[in-house]
DNA sequence: TAAACTTGTAAGATTACCTTACATTGTTTT
DNA sequence: AAAACAATGTAAGGTAATCTTACAAGTTTA
């Protein structure tokens, strides 16, 4: 629900680079391992949003400290899992609260 | 102060052209009027930012209502300059009461 | 009407990006 | 230790994306 530009998918891999200082090789490496998924021009050039960066730069620093990618991507399922599984609870509980008392979605209106 | 993603130089011509859908040709010409100020990267292709694009979609509003850019351009100085005046003031009188109370930047701490 | 405005289009050149492949170095695994 | 895998560099050849310049044409302004 955020939805900001942070996740449009703007950036060609020549940014990425400089913003990231990560080299072209290296990006593309970790999306062949899974770890970021650009998104693609008609003409097939890469195409990166701000918070594939951010991860691009959170992946550089696991691979400084020796994490390899295939470990760096069980993580992330893991968490990817784990804010899914939050999210059905709360919406879970949401449910019930509107089941019991007939909440409207805000505290507005 | 707000320096968020949004004013990053990182979008290439052709998107920009995609999200605003205006044509390249136009996107340009507005440039060569003074009406948009993209970087480049060194080899000279076009950088622009998510506020870049904002701004396009506003002055092709007002091109397509029959303004010229000599026009949208007065107005876009016209609108600078009272901002920048608006700064001057708010800072004056943030001084005023610093030097009356001697307060700290904020509320914190 | 002449000049300026706005946009399209074309040409030719250059930059940016793509994939594939091979090499290298270090690290696991058998 | 040998083989396999991991991570990265680099090179080649090809395509996509962008750049500048120039001319054309319809529209608006002076």
């Amino acid at each position: 629900m955020d939805s900001s530009y942070k996740d449009k998918k703007v950036i060609t891999i020549g940014i990425v680079r400089d913003l990231t200082g990560l080299s072209e090789r290296q990006i593309r490496y970790y999306e062949e391992r899974k770890l970021i998924f650009p998104e693609r021009t008609p003409g097939g050039s890469r195409k990166y949003s701000f918070s594939d960066v951010e991860l691009l730069v959170e992946i550089a620093n696991k691979i400084e400290d020796g994490v390899q990618t295939h470990e760096i991507r069980k993580e992330m399922i893991r968490a990817q899992k784990k804010q899914t599984q939050d999210e059905i609870r709360r919406k879970m509980i949401q449910g019930q609260l509107n089941a019991q008392f007939g909440l409207r979605k805000g505290p507005s209106a």
